[in-house]
DNA sequence: CGTCGGCATGGTA
DNA sequence: ATACCATGCCGAC
């Protein structure tokens, strides 16, 4: 598809193959041919190429298209334009750039810098560490790497890196480079050695002539912390990038000088440059730095390994789930970047008065310095409150292995209050390289095991030093868990007063399904479907890995539920309630409204602008437009004249959100929802929906975070998306036939009632309905037509909860609600000019009870992908009735 | 006798 | 089958 470069260089023509555009009269270089000139590309062709899509544009039907290991993504891997997009890897696959370059930058920008060590005194130890620096190895070249040399010598894009000194450079690199060898394939012996030079190079860097404190029995002791050293700094700078060098912590072209093609912006990398972060959200380019950016897969099954150290090697129990919250309470100060480690649950040994917390192996050696002495090593770590204590980090040998553990915990466990079964969450703080602790507090405990922790202890995270958390902050949350623990009654309840509670690993197992027990019916997909971009509010859209989402800066809301249909024209409609009067009012099915929509916004029908009109449904026909989805909420939504909407509606809507990502595990049994399937939203995930303060309330996420948190969900909104794509068409094509038989725009007007919308469209969310039925039964997620157990009415009020039926089936509501969603999402991919509307979702939960809170949460993103438009939106089999009922 | 330190054991992933 | 890790065990103090 590459014509020839002499040819091509010498005419007038772009020198694309596939294009055949005329240059320009200054042609634009493209990427470098191997008789070392440029090919001459036509200014399309060369935005293309400038922009990473040359690829994607001219050579998508083209062989050679294989997935980044790590993220998932396609890169093209069978032509020179695309040849530095990705690297191969020594265990076969491939990796795209940006993983590769994140993966090594992450490596360099997680080693750990010697503030947290504590200064030995032991003489010997200083030898070992000054005897041996890493200049040795600065001085000697780069440690052997092959899998993405270009990574280590960008310069275009990464001043920073040219910033430090060669030293810096070599040292954070090549020590990583051991790690990574260390940790990957290297023989054991070999692995050893390496460790061992790794770790001198590491101690080397040591300046013996600070000592603080004993190297032994002064666990506890605060101390002001020592400041950091040249590797430090390196940390400041690389994180704490220049605003004309957003793209560091952000994957950026693979770029560099000493690359024969010098090419910037290969398909590997289709980010586009994003607004800098603010430096008080610097902590969001950590994470997404250190997290998985592009992966459903791994959004699936948790955040990945942040650090790149041991990266791919922990188990998804150890990853960290930090919220904004979190970080920020740990960061405290805007200027600090948090980069979370891992988090371990407690075990009664690391709780127990012993004072030794074994830590996982792996994440010992990722994050924390090599040791190569049994006796290991002083840790200074700095906790939630900012108190620094000094730990034992030391190894027993076991099994031909090591057994990690910090010893001397047990003061600053017992300052924490924290106990078997609570998490206690490593991280490093930037700059200074400085390991903090935290900990949060085991979900489940029932409050009768400690009341103290009320509800902040329901599995929404939290620091366990509850009087750090800020009970205003935590409000919805607080409220979400509650209703969690509240609904769950006793299932949830998980005894811990037991000093030495014997939680073994099987009980920690136990625990954790414990925590999953939340059985909300409600499933990712379907809380995505409930989010929807604030009024009035126009979105700037960030590309993120070639696809397009809408960012809005107000938090999202969750607008009004509506019904779509189709009217006897063929048009689509849908049919919205006002909010005083009750009374069903046609709309264009592209128009989004406000949670609380009145008739006299009704500006589409004038005459049907104040509550005094008529309806134009009459009871009848609005009988069967809703029944058919769920008699509890029709018997709702046709109300006529009850009590408006409560003032906490949105709340309800966080809540419910919150819980159905708590519950997200979807449809999963408890058990295996635990540690494998999807841990991200168990009780203490920081995803956006569960961490999201409520519409209007508290902190956000700016429409330009980076967040890990952030990049997640847009990544798993787009995947969804694309999934509900391929449902809808694959059903579509199943059930055209049908659909076109009930499709009888007449009946409607000859008084035959419009079907639910979702009678027979609600393919696209068959996924989405899921979890109805026994929370065991795998194949629930797969049912869309068993009873909808378990549903929560985002605007309920306790008043009128009282007259849904646990048991009743809200489930086609659900169904038909998604409908809506589907269409809106649709539209939304189609008119992008509608981002100013809204839909509401509504469900009933069940186990709801009069006084319960509600809570909502917001999220707005849109997927623009390509695939998310090649559907039509799905013909909705309700008819717009016309007759009206006066 | 209680605690500490180190190692061994066995369940689990 | 293996590695990991929770914790049991035991000698030293």
């Amino acid at each position: 598809m590459i014509s020839t470069p002499g040819a091509a260089l010498s005419s007038k023509i772009c020198f694309n193959s596939d294009c055949k555009d005329l240059k320009s009269e200054i042609p634009r270089k493209g990427w470098r041919l191997r008789t070392g000139e440029f090919a001459e590309l036509c200014d399309r062709c060369a935005s293309a190429f400038e922009e990473g899509r040359f690829c994607d544009t001219f050579h998508l039907n083209a062989s050679g298209w294989r997935s980044c290991v790590s993220c998932g993504k396609r890169v093209h891997c069978g032509c020179i334009v695309s040849v530095h997009a990705f690297t191969l890897l020594d265990a076969g696959g491939i990796e795209c750039i940006v993983c590769a370059r994140k993966n090594v930058i992450l490596g360099s920008s997680s080693s750990w810098s010697q503030s947290f060590l504590f200064h030995s005194s032991l003489p010997e130890r200083y030898k070992e560490y000054s005897a041996r620096g890493w200049t040795q190895l600065a001085g000697s070249g780069p440690v052997p790497w092959r899998q993405a040399p270009s990574l280590f010598n960008s310069s275009v894009s990464q001043p920073e890196l040219h910033s430090r000194v060669p030293n810096e450079v070599d040292l954070s690199t090549s020590i990583d480079r051991l790690n990574v060898c260390d940790r990957s394939s290297t023989p054991s012996q070999e692995k050893k050695k390496i460790e061992e030079f790794s770790e001198r190079l590491m101690n080397g860097n040591l300046k013996p002539g600070t000592r603080d404190i004993q190297e032994k029995g002064n666990a506890g002791i605060n101390f002001e912390e020592q400041r950091n050293t040249c590797l430090t700094k390196f940390q400041q700078s690389s994180l704490k990038e220049e605003p004309s060098n957003p793209s560091f912590v952000l994957a950026v072209p693979c770029t560099s000088p000493d690359e024969a093609n010098g090419q910037i912006g290969v398909s590997g990398s289709q980010l586009q440059p994003k607004p800098q972060p603010t430096p008080a959200k610097q902590f969001h380019s950590a994470l997404q730095n250190g997290l998985d950016s592009s992966s459903e897969t791994r959004i699936r099954n948790g955040r990945t390994q942040p650090d790149g150290r041991g990266k791919n090697n922990l188990f998804p129990r150890y990853w960290p789930k930090f919220t904004d919250q979190d970080l920020q309470q740990i960061t405290g100060d805007s200027n600090s970047v948090i980069t979370p480690l891992f988090e371990k649950m407690l075990s009664a040994s690391d709780a127990g008065r012993i004072g030794r917390l074994v830590l996982p192996k792996k994440c010992a050696e990722a994050h924390f310095p090599p040791i190569s002495q049994p006796e290991g090593l002083p840790l200074k770590v700095q906790d939630s409150k900012g108190k620094e204590w000094i730990f034992q980090f030391r190894f027993w040998p076991n099994n031909n292995s090591r057994m990690y553990v910090l010893e001397g915990v047990t003061p600053c466990i017992q300052n924490m209050q924290v106990q078997a079964g609570d998490v206690v969450t490593f991280s490093r703080l930037e700059p200074g390289g400085k390991l903090v602790m935290g900990f949060r507090k085991a979900s489940t405990a029932s409050a009768s095991d400690q009341d103290n922790e009320a509800k902040n202890s329901n599995g929404i995270y939290m620091h366990g030093d509850a009087e750090m958390a800020d009970p205003t902050s935590w409000s919805k949350v607080d409220k979400s868990g509650y209703i969690a623990k509240e609904a769950l009654g006793a299932k949830v309840a998980v005894s811990r007063k037991r000093k030495n509670s014997m939680l073994g690993s099987k009980s920690k197992r136990l625990r954790i399904d414990n925590e999953d027990l939340i059985e909300l019916k409600l499933t990712w997909e379907e809380a995505q479907g409930l989010l929807r971009p604030p009024l009035n509010h126009v979105a700037s859209v960030v590309v993120i890995e070639g696809f397009e989402f809408e960012e809005y800066e107000d938090a999202p809301i969750l607008g009004k539920p509506t019904i779509f249909a189709t009217d006897t024209m063929g048009e689509k409609i849908q049919w919205a309630q006002c909010e005083d009067c009750f009374k069903w009012r046609r709309l264009p099915s592209n128009v989004f409204l406000p949670s609380k929509w009145t008739c006299s916004s009704n500006s589409w029908d004038p005459e049907r602008s104040s509550c005094s009109a008529t309806q134009e449904l009459t009871d009848e026909q609005l009988e069967n437009l809703l029944p058919q989805c769920n008699p509890a909420a029709y018997k709702k939504m046709k109300a006529t004249k009850t009590e408006p909407e409560n003032g906490d509606a949105l709340e309800g809507l966080d809540t419910l959100a919150n819980l159905a990502i708590l519950g997200e595990g979807e449809s999963l049994p408890a058990s295996s929802k635990a540690t494998t399937k999807h841990p991200r939203h168990r009780p203490g995930c920081s995803c956006i929906v569960c961490i999201q303060p409520p519409s209007g309330k508290g902190p956000k996420h700016k429409q330009t975070c980076t967040c890990n948190v952030c990049e997640t969900v847009k990544r798993r909104f787009r995947t969804l998306m694309l999934r509900r794509e391929k449902k809808q068409s694959q059903k579509e094509a199943e059930t055209t036939g049908k659909k076109q038989q009930t499709l009888l725009p007449d009946k409607v007007r000859d008084g035959d009632p419009p079907p639910c919308t979702n009678a027979e469209n609600s393919s696209p969310k068959t996924k989405m309905v899921a979890t109805e039925g026994s929370a065991d039964d795998p194949n629930r997620v797969k049912s869309s037509t068993s009873p909808f157990k378990g549903q929560i009415d985002l605007n309920i009020q306790p008043e009128r909860e009282e007259e849904l039926s646990p048991g009743s089936d809200s489930g086609s509501m659900m169904r038909s609600l998604q409908d809506a969603t589907d269409l809106y999402l649709r539209q939304q991919s189609m008119l992008t000019s509608s981002g100013n509307s809204n839909l509401e979702v509504t469900q009933t939960q069940p186990g709801g009870r009069p006084g319960e809170e509600k809570i909502s949460s917001s999220l707005n993103l849109r997927a623009n992908h390509q695939d998310v438009d090649k559907e039509p939106p799905a013909v909705f089999s309700a008819s717009a009735p016309t007759s009206d009922t006066g």
